[in-house]
DNA sequence: CCGTCAAATGACTTTGAGTCACTTGCTGCG
DNA sequence: CGCAGCAAGTGACTCAAAGTCATTTGACGG
């Protein structure tokens, strides 16, 4: 009896969400319990019934929410991804002094420094989360994207006299995939973790950050060579 | 009667691989019908009971070969990538006449036309591929690269004086990042090909050769204005 | 305080990977 | 020549996890 009043306080919201601010609070609730088991774990491991019992809701509730695992975690994706982009963008504005190459990079990698799960993701979206989503949901990302492409974009072109007409979204896209590619080889299943500790694998270990900022900090060198 | 004598003949091969070399024409099959299936998919789409139907082999027959899904990828990959690493150090070594950075980077992008199953498998490998496997496959797939990558490095050292000590390998992973990263972009979902359509979404439309070339071509100049 | 109705539920369906007890084709030996 | 032995092959079965939906129930309006 006790119990129950205590989970009840617990989650702080009615058990049923008419108003669409609750709503929006319990789908932010799934996805905040999605990430932590994502966070520990990988996408295969996270299994929907999983996330509804640490959200304390039954599975049939989390797909009242998102419809299928896929546009939970693109949901997931496109928070994290407009936070970071929105952060990168503060940090190229109101940052004093010249800008230079180098210090873009320093500066994107930072960005990206705790960012794992962003990364990770963005790993997964083309080749699994946008497989099993609707038109609807994929538009609504992509258009977002554009815009914030579009905007950081700009900034990263006004920051960078070297850069022509339009390079910065050029930049960006050049970034992104590094960021994907890199990711990757520096975030290791278990296995391979345990494979590439042994000694004479140190060549295919990779530091993603120091990685990042060396491709990115050259990329930008042979733009202003140019 | 008769459809079963040709379907025989058809197969060109015992109903039982006894010998290590029919096996190993057995194992080529599967592969290969995999490789088409997913050819015209995608992963996820994929199944193993399909792929034994189109190997005209019983499901179960299939995992005697391939303990997992993962595994038969990996082995695909495998091939693949070892196949395409060979080639490009062909290319590199019996190229004539003076070597730049922008022809090394049309010539990648050129040994990847048609290759487009490898690297989107490329792009599957950490998230995917390595997850329900043993140690011993990972460990022999990263035996097999870090070999691939060494020599092949050594080869574009020698091939652009600019490059210092062992950056030649360093420079093919940072390949394999943009190579994987601009896959993803170029490569969509029927859903997002959809989405990507629509006129005002032109600057998220990636060309893969011609972005790879121009990546890599500006991260050598990078390199060289160093 | 009750009628209404959308939110929530969880047993059920479906799908596909992976298993294993059984069957059968091949080969070598008597 | 045939048959014993055994590894290759089989496919019905198990299991896990996504996704469905008929039923239940809590909150709000009257």
């Amino acid at each position: 009896m006790v119990s129950h009043t205590a989970a009840k306080a617990k989650r702080a919201l009615p058990q049923r969400a008419r108003k669409d601010e609750d709503k929006e609070a319990r789908r932010r609730v799934i996805l905040d319990e999605a990430l932590k088991l994502y966070e520990a774990t990988s996408y295969a491991a996270v299994k929907m019934a999983d996330v509804a019992e640490r959200a304390e809701l039954a599975k049939g509730t989390v797909f009242l929410y998102f419809p299928t695992k896929e546009a939970l975690f693109l949901a997931l994706l496109e928070d994290l991804l407009f936070a970071w982009f929105a952060k990168l963008d503060g940090l190229l504005e109101h940052g004093e002094g010249r800008w230079t190459g180098p210090r873009l990079a320093r500066t994107v990698a930072e960005s990206l420094e705790g960012q794992e799960s962003l990364t990770r993701l963005l790993a997964l979206l083309q080749t699994v989360l946008e497989q099993n989503v609707t038109v609807e949901q994929v538009r609504k990302f992509k258009e977002h994207l554009l815009e914030a492409l579009l905007h950081t974009g700009a900034t990263v072109e006004r920051r960078l006299p070297f850069l022509k007409e339009g390079e910065g979204p050029r930049v960006l896209m050049h970034l992104h995939a590094l960021v994907t590619g890199l990711r990757q080889m520096a975030d290791l299943a278990p296995v391979t973790r345990e494979v590439l500790a042994l000694p004479h694998m140190a060549p295919l270990r990779v530091d993603f950050t120091g990685e990042l900022t060396a491709a990115l900090t050259t990329l930008l060198r042979g733009l202003e060579a140019r």
